[in-house]
DNA sequence: TTGAAAGCGCTAACAC
DNA sequence: GTGTTAGCGCTTTCAA
């Protein structure tokens, strides 16, 4: 049988309400009592429980993450900016995979609500109508990291990811580059996938390079998808002399494929990636790569569910990170 | 103002009690009325409150987890281990990384206990009397994953690093290497620092070969230990001819050192990896390591809390996984 | 500054 | 099969 507040109220001569009080930090004590009141907690080894405070208070300090994969080293690392930042203002996390699917993301969703989290952060690959519908009848906030949704009323944190595919590809043009291949993620993905992808054709198209669409390689996300990128992208009549692969992991997998066929990076073909993920320096030669602030989207998307929990003015619910490229071997030097 | 158990009991003309044995399930309902009830809650659009229920019941179907760190590949593998089988449970994750900070650890056990969680699984370097007692006096059973507790009292799922270390070695004597080093973890660490460490020395012992401070590098599980150790290595007068890396990252970041002062691996010096994390076969060459089934460690471990939680019978509390080793191109073939 | 008492929304006897 | 009725352990008025 646990001990109760109401056992410590009896042990130190006051009432529940007053130990309630001590529990909560309200200034409204003698600290007299006070003293008693902790002297009985610390005897008894009394411990609050949360779940009763969380019924008769409406709040629980606990808020739900829904991801694809907490595996995938991208989710990981704003997980780890979600979980910082949420500590700080002494939330819990409720951490959700949900591999991506429709119905599992909105099971969460409702399982989560059910548990009474005070607010989401959800991130997913592709937004539908069904998550619109369901965000727009929670009652409690969601706000969206790393995920595009396109209606502009859903609080999200993200970085320009058309800009992104623009300034890499540039990035490549710059160099000299005309031949310029993408491998791109998933076009279901509006993020990963087309967003980029989009971003990379108007800089073709800014530059007046045709368009090519056997240039274009679609992947996964994965090294693998890389991997296979390098060897149909090089098997081409006229092989591309760059290649630009909307992940990190598959820009490492068309380097390492590159590589099998005798071919140098950055002399032969250069490559730029894009997340900059721990990877990106694990590789030789290490790569150029647009750079995400992982970290940063996960911690700003908790401090703005913080925000929205609290119910403070938030002036901008939209936050746009910025990136930038970091230049490493696998492009050549700009001269 | 939402929508409780005794609105749907009004709604469908019922007691709350009728209403709350649909909900959960029990049997002992007409089906006529068991009708009427879920058409009620489905106009109503009514969602339990799982807080009021954990209260009533004593059960929250959440479990906590505790970990040094989630960005950390290895800890996210086992991450996605606890968390499939905790969804096959019907059973939701508080996940908290604790920078491996005692105090924090210390902490996080208490709030997951202030939560009502009814189990948690703890992952942690170095298990200190401090966390056992904590242990001992915990109300929900604690598992330990991939953590090394010595009274052998706390259930624990683990692979044996001893026999990991020894293994590792024995594969590189087995190649002919006389002169093998080692880049150790942490020796505060038992598993990943001390035990294996003491596997490669013993594997050392019995094949006679004298043991050599000077081929002990002292890293930290990261890349650029790694990188660090090939240097300060490969400068003694008698350079070894293959490493023995604690993880793979390390493994990995001893690689590039030795490729970048223009040694060849496997042909100058072989490696060999510990953990066989993604990474290991993003590498050129290829990692040869030790195999540490990570997500099997996760989702045994929450396996087994489960039967904690459900007051199952266990055979078996200390459970050793099996490990093997993966052939891959950082180490010659053996003839 | 403190206490009494009414819930918070649900489960679980127990009775009918 | 179904309803009644205590709680579960806490917060929060409202009085005193």
């Amino acid at each position: 049988m646990p001990i109760t507040i109401y056992d410590v109220a009896r042990e130190a001569g006051v009432s529940m309400a007053t130990v309630s009080r001590v529990v909560n930090g309200n200034p409204n004590v003698k600290p007299t009592t006070r003293k008693k009141v902790l002297a009985a907690i610390e005897r008894l080894g009394y411990r609050p429980n949360a779940v009763a405070r969380g019924l008769a208070s409406k709040k629980t300090t606990t808020v739900g993450v829904i991801m694809p994969d907490i595996s995938n080293a991208f989710f990981a690392e704003l997980a780890r900016g979600i979980d910082d930042i949420a500590s700080m203002y002494k939330y819990n996390i409720i951490l959700c995979d949900s591999d991506q699917r429709l119905e599992k993301e909105l099971h969460l969703i409702n399982t989560l609500l059910e548990k009474q989290v005070d607010g989401i952060v959800f991130m997913g690959r592709e937004i539908k109508p069904e998550h619109i519908e369901v965000f727009n009848t929670s009652s409690v906030p969601i706000v969206l990291a790393g995920t595009l949704e396109t209606t502009g009323e859903q609080p999200s944190v993200n970085i320009n990811h058309f800009q992104g595919g623009y300034d890499a590809t540039k990035r490549l043009l710059d160099g000299g580059n005309t031949r310029i291949a993408m491998i791109t993620g998933p076009f279901s993905d509006p993020l990963g996938g087309l967003t980029r992808f989009k971003g990379y054709r108007k800089a073709l198209e800014d530059a007046k390079i045709p368009f090519r669409e056997e240039y274009i390689f679609n992947g996964n996300f994965t090294y693998d998808s890389g991997m296979e990128a390098a060897k149909v992208l090089m098997s081409l009549p006229e092989a591309p002399t760059a290649i630009f692969a909307a992940s990190d992991e598959m820009a490492v997998g068309v380097i390492h494929g590159l590589q099998d066929m005798g071919k140098n990076v950055p002399r032969d073909v250069e490559v730029i990636g894009y997340d900059n993920v721990r990877l990106a320096e694990m590789v030789r030669p290490k790569l150029t790569t647009v750079v995400q602030p992982m970290y940063d989207i996960g911690a700003v998307a908790m401090r703005l569910l913080t925000k929205f929990m609290n119910k403070e003015k938030v002036e901008e619910q939209i936050v746009v990170l910025p990136h930038r490229i970091e230049e490493r071997q696998s492009t050549k030097p700009l001269s």
